[in-house]
DNA sequence: CCCATTTGACCCGT
DNA sequence: ACGGGTCAAATGGG
């Protein structure tokens, strides 16, 4: 049995993937197969953490992880520069540091991808050697008045241009996140920049909460413990596929936290195409975002238990109502956190 | 006038 | 030298 568990949840991976390409097919109006695309992805979530208890039950030790399971993983492993004393350029260690993999629907009418219910402030563009589209950067808005270092990088996929790759960097420190609640910004730009966004503590709620929950499905989070570069990976946002499946859940009951992301996109402008690039506000270009059933793999990396406690609390506090614990178990989930660790011998 | 964005220059690590 | 990341002056919108 042991032996076969690894096949059988490469299987289960591979079908899982194969509904993800289909839900990037389903018109993203179609709410009702989106929810059913959900349920699917949610069932081989489920089967994949019971095979991985049958696999826990049948060995004492975990093996190592590998980064390469994940295919070109999007981690910074931190071996360059960020945040360290006395160099502009800081070194990343010790920053939690994730990659979003955000598609982004053409057919919405608002700017950018979805937003993440922070206030970011763009601060450069660079184009990328190799890369078809450029990068852009963001700080939060609240550099200045909270000193929140919490930064991100947008640039569109090469591999597909409907999707983003947003890398957050740094936790944020600043009391922004009234948007964990709703998951997504108006339409319009920086409404929130003053007064920590209590407009949209006050306009948003229903109206998004299905969103947000088909946003933070199929997603996975990764976790990178930089001293050994092992990495352990948690299906995080699997959760959602199984809570959020009552909607009506979301939107009540949620506190906004501190010094966490959530896990959706941004609300940033990001040029459709390379002609637009410079000009993402051309009235009339095709806007990206707005994405009602947007995918994402998100991969983090992280280095302590700790950070990746508050990630995911984080990452929860859009949508369970209540209750995450500090045992990295969710009420109501069937997933163990270890799961992943295993999972990842099968990428 | 204020503020976010743009964009070329500059800085830093490799 | 090169590429990625950041700065900051210029620009434009509200």
């Amino acid at each position: 049995m042991d032996q076969k568990v690894p096949g059988l949840v490469k299987e289960i991976i591979q079908a899982r993937e194969l509904v993800m390409e289909l839900q990037t097919q389903l018109n993203p109006s179609s709410v009702s197969g989106n929810v059913l695309v959900t349920k699917i992805l949610s069932i081989f979530e489920t089967s994949l953490s019971i095979l991985n208890q049958i696999k826990l039950e049948n060995e004492s030790t975990t093996p190592n992880s590998s980064m390469s399971h994940f295919g070109g993983s999007l981690f910074s492993n931190c071996g360059s520069d960020f945040f360290q004393g006395g160099s502009r350029k800081r070194c990343r260690k010790g920053i939690v540091t994730w990659t979003q993999h955000v598609r982004a629907c053409e057919q919405g009418g608002y700017e950018g991808p979805l937003d993440d219910g922070y206030g970011w402030r763009k601060y450069g563009q660079k184009k990328i050697f190799g890369a078809t589209y450029p990068r852009a950067y963001y700080k939060c808005s609240y550099q200045s008045t909270q000193n929140c270092l919490a930064m991100k990088q947008v640039q569109r996929s090469d591999l597909n241009s409907s999707m983003f790759n947003v890398t957050y960097i740094g936790k944020h420190s600043c009391s922004e996140p009234a948007e964990l609640l709703s998951g997504r910004y108006s339409p319009n730009k920086q409404e929130h920049i003053h007064g920590h966004s209590r407009i949209y503590q006050e306009q948003r709620v229903d109206k998004s909460s299905e969103e947000t929950y088909m946003n933070f499905q199929n997603s996975t989070v990764q976790i990178a413990k930089h001293k050994d570069i092992q990495l352990e990976s948690y299906p995080s946002f699997s959760i959602y596929s199984t809570i959020s499946l009552q909607p009506a859940n979301i939107s009540s009951g949620l506190k906004t936290r501190e010094n966490h992301f959530t896990s959706t996109s941004t609300k940033m402008q990001i040029p459709p195409t390379p002609a637009c690039i410079s000009t993402p506000t051309t009235p009339g270009s095709n806007h990206f975002g707005g994405c009602r059933n947007g995918e994402e793999l998100l991969q983090t990396t992280i280095d302590s238990i700790e950070e990746l406690d508050q990630m995911v609390t984080s990452l929860l506090a859009p949508i369970a109502t209540s209750s995450v614990n500090n045992d990295h178990l969710v009420d109501g989930s069937p997933w163990d956190w270890d799961f992943l660790e295993d999972y990842s011998h099968s990428y």
